[in-house]
DNA sequence: ATAACATTGCAACTCAGTTGCATAAACTTT
DNA sequence: AAAGTTTATGCAACTGAGTTGCAATGTTAT
C-alpha cells in the first residue's frame, strides 16, 4: 500500500489531501490512507501544507529535505484549480522576530491564479 | 451583540476562535458568534489567520487596512501557550512568483516559543 | 507451527464549520 | 399606533476532515 501510495505521490505535481488520495484507490479505506500520510510524515517522505482550503495536504520532501526552517519554501495555492504547489525554487524569506520569538517553523502560502490557469 | 464581541477583541492581544468567542459568553449561540465574525470580516473590522492549529482565528485589522497584500503582516503561533498574535510590525515579505503567477493574498505563520513563554 | 509484530478495515466518534427554519426584535411605512 | 418589512438570534441538525479502538488479517522471526 505504501508503494502505491508513494507512487502516486511521484507522479503527481500538486499537493494531495487524505480525500484526494481516497479518490485514487477507490477500494481502500480511509484510516489506512491516513495512517500511510502520518508515517510518511513522521519520516519526512513527506511534508503536510495548511493551504487554508480546509483540507491538509501532502507533497513529496526532496531528498535532503529534514524540514527544517532552512528547507522550507512557499506553497501556491490557485483559487481557479483549487490546487496546491511547491514552489521549490523559492525558499521562505528569512523573518527578524521580535526579542525573545524562537524560531522553529514557518509556512508561508501565497494565493492567486497559476500560470496554467491564467492564460 | 456585535458590539459586545468588538469589545472581546479590543481588550485582547491574541487572535481569537469561535470557539474561544463561544467560551466568553456563556449563554450565546455559537451560531450567532460564527455570523457575527463573517460579517466582521466581510467589512474588514477584523481578519482571519490560519494557523494551522486545525480552528480559524480572528483578530482586528488596524484603522487603514484593507486586507491587501501590501497590509498583511507576519502571525505568530506559540506552541507552548497555543496563541496567535499579530506581528504588525512584520510586513509579509514580498516575493518573486513564477512568470504568469498572479497573487492576491499572502498568509505567513511562524511557530515556535514567544517571548512570555520563553522566560 | 507458533508466537510476535505490523498492516488493514470497520465502526464510531470528535470537533469546527455551516445551513435551514422558526422565532423574536427592531425599524418603516401608512 | 398597527401592519408590514427587515434584521438578529436561537435551535436543531448536518457536513466533512481528522481521529481512535478494536478486531481481523497478513507478515516475519523463532
Amino acid at each position: 500500500m505504501r508503494e502505491l501510495v508513494l507512487k502516486v505521490f511521484s507522479e503527481q505535481n500538486a499537493a494531495i489531501s487524505l480525500s484526494d488520495l481516497e479518490q485514487k484507490f477507490e477500494k481502500v479505506d480511509k484510516v489506512t490512507l491516513y495512517r500511510t500520510l502520518k508515517t510518511f510524515e513522521e519520516n519526512k517522505l513527506i511534508h503536510s501544507i495548511n493551504d487554508g482550503s480546509g483540507s491538509i495536504k501532502y507533497a513529496l520532501c526532496r531528498e535532503t529535505c529534514q524540514c527544517n526552517p532552512e528547507d522550507l519554501h512557499v506553497h501556491f495555492f490557485c483559487k481557479k484549480c483549487k490546487q496546491t504547489y511547491c514552489l521549490n525554487d523559492i525558499p521562505v524569506p528569512a523573518i527578524n522576530l521580535p526579542v525573545h520569538f524562537s524560531l522553529e517553523n514557518i509556512s508561508m502560502v501565497v494565493k492567486g491564479i497559476c500560470s496554467n490557469c491564467d492564460k
